[in-house]
Formats: C-alpha cells, structure tokens, sequence
DNA sequence: CTGCATCCGACCGGATACTG
DNA sequence: CAGTATCCGGTCGGATGCAG
C-alpha cells in the first residue's frame, strides 16, 4: 500500500535524519484534511453519533466522513459501536485508548495554530 | 478563502474547545503531503537547491515542488534566494526563523510516527 | 438514523516539452 | 539549472437516491 515509499527515498533516510521518514510515516496515517478533527471531537465528546459528528465537525459530507472513519477504525483510533437493542439502531463513535498517544502532536498543532492565528493577525513575518 | 469554515462551525467552537479549530488553522497552512517534509528537509540540510531538494524529498514533480515552494514562501517558511552573479543562474531555498516555530510540532509527530511504526511492527492495537 | 451505491464535475498531479 | 505550459488520466468529493 505505501510500498512506493520504499523505492527512492530510501537514499534521503540517511542523508536526512529519521525524522523525515518518521514524519512521512505520520502524515500517512492522520493526515488529511479531517482524521485528526474527528480525533479531537471524539476526544473531547466522548460517545457521538454519526449525524452529531457530522454536524459537529462541520463542512464534511456523509461519503466522506463515512470513508474517514472506516480509516481510523482500521487504523485502531476509532472504536464503532452499535446498539442493536434500539430500534432505530444508534451507532455510536468512541476514541481509542491507542488515539490519546496522539495527544502530544495535537497539543502541539493547537499550540502553533493559535500562536499562527496571532502572527497573522498582527501582520509579522513580512520577511525571514 | 477559507469563509466556508465560519458558518455552522462556530457552534462547535463554543462546544469542543478551541483546540478543533486551531488544528484546523494549522491543517490548512502545514497541511498536505509535502509541506512539512520540504521544511524539514531545509532545516537540516541549510540551502537547498530546486533540483538537490526533488531529488532529497524523493516522489515529488517539479510542478508540485514549485507550487508547495511558492505556497511555503507565501506564508513565510521558505526564503528563495537568487544568486545573480552565477552562471547559469543559482537559486537556493532556505528555511525562514519563522519556520523554526514548527520545530514542536515537527519533534512530536516524528516521535508519535517512530512509535506508530514501531507498534504496527508489533500488531498492537487488534482492539482499543 | 446510519450509512452505501451511483453519477458526475472539479481538481490534483504526472509526463512531456519548452523557455530563460 | 530552474522552473513554466499544456495535456490528460485518475482521484476526490458533492448530490442524490436508496437500503437496513
């Protein structure tokens, strides 16, 4: 599946540090315009359902967040559960325990974002 | 350019912390395959020229390289600098003091994708 | 409600050829 | 060397309709 990674790069891993490589490995994973929102909301709301999560997230359709999903439970970050004894079936959405190791990178991202924002705001960075 | 996100998600924002949508800020700006690996690529190796960093980065087109390069110049991680005097014409990129400020972000997702990669080596994560 | 199937237009990005 | 222009196939993703 990612197995064209292998092929050139395999010269930059020694030229470069780990980091690169490492850092591939993760955008590969939860990279994406949606993976880690979905993450964050889940994180934060416990238990959701597919239309609240939906709505929550926000600007992401029912196709795509359908496909989103099913990544991350195939990656172990999203745990589906389904209620059968209701009728209509709830199905509902938890984090992983495996998903909170993620919270490092996302205090980070959140850290810079904000930090980002500021900077913009106030025009820095016009040169360096 | 990015109006869209102010419509239904200000209730969210209210609701999830604001962490949701610093990540998104960030997402959008470092966001995509190749953003953060052209970064870092420049921080470790210095200058870097347009045909050394395809060749480092490994996978990349000249076309998509030059648009992440104008994109990254735009928001002010990347400097382009012209060598005049050479023949042919030198030009070399070089990592901004402002990219410097990813270098948390940076540290935490290589570290979260080394243990990520470690793990899956491992087949942790059946459930959970 | 929770999705999947299909259609279909928009956009991404590789290959190639070309300029300065 | 350092890109840009064009072509063009593949994928992304919205809209709609339908099923469990």
């Amino acid at each position: 599946m990612e197995n064209t990674v292998e092929t050139e790069e395999v010269v930059c891993r020694g030229r470069c540090g780990e980091s690169l490589s490492a850092v591939e490995d993760a955008i590969y994973v939860i990279g994406g315009k949606w993976k880690l929102k979905i993450i964050i909301v889940l994180q934060e709301l416990g238990n959701v359902r597919f239309n609240d999560l939906q709505r929550t997230i926000g600007g992401i359709s029912a196709r795509v967040l359908s496909n989103e999903l099913k990544d991350l439970e195939l990656n172990g970050f999203v745990k589906r559960v389904v209620h059968a004894d209701q009728t209509p079936v709830i199905v509902e959405y938890i984090s992983t325990h495996y998903s909170k190791t993620l919270k490092p990178v996302i205090m980070s991202l959140a850290e810079w974002g904000i930090s980002h924002k500021k900077n913009i705001r106030e025009d820095v960075f016009e040169n360096k």
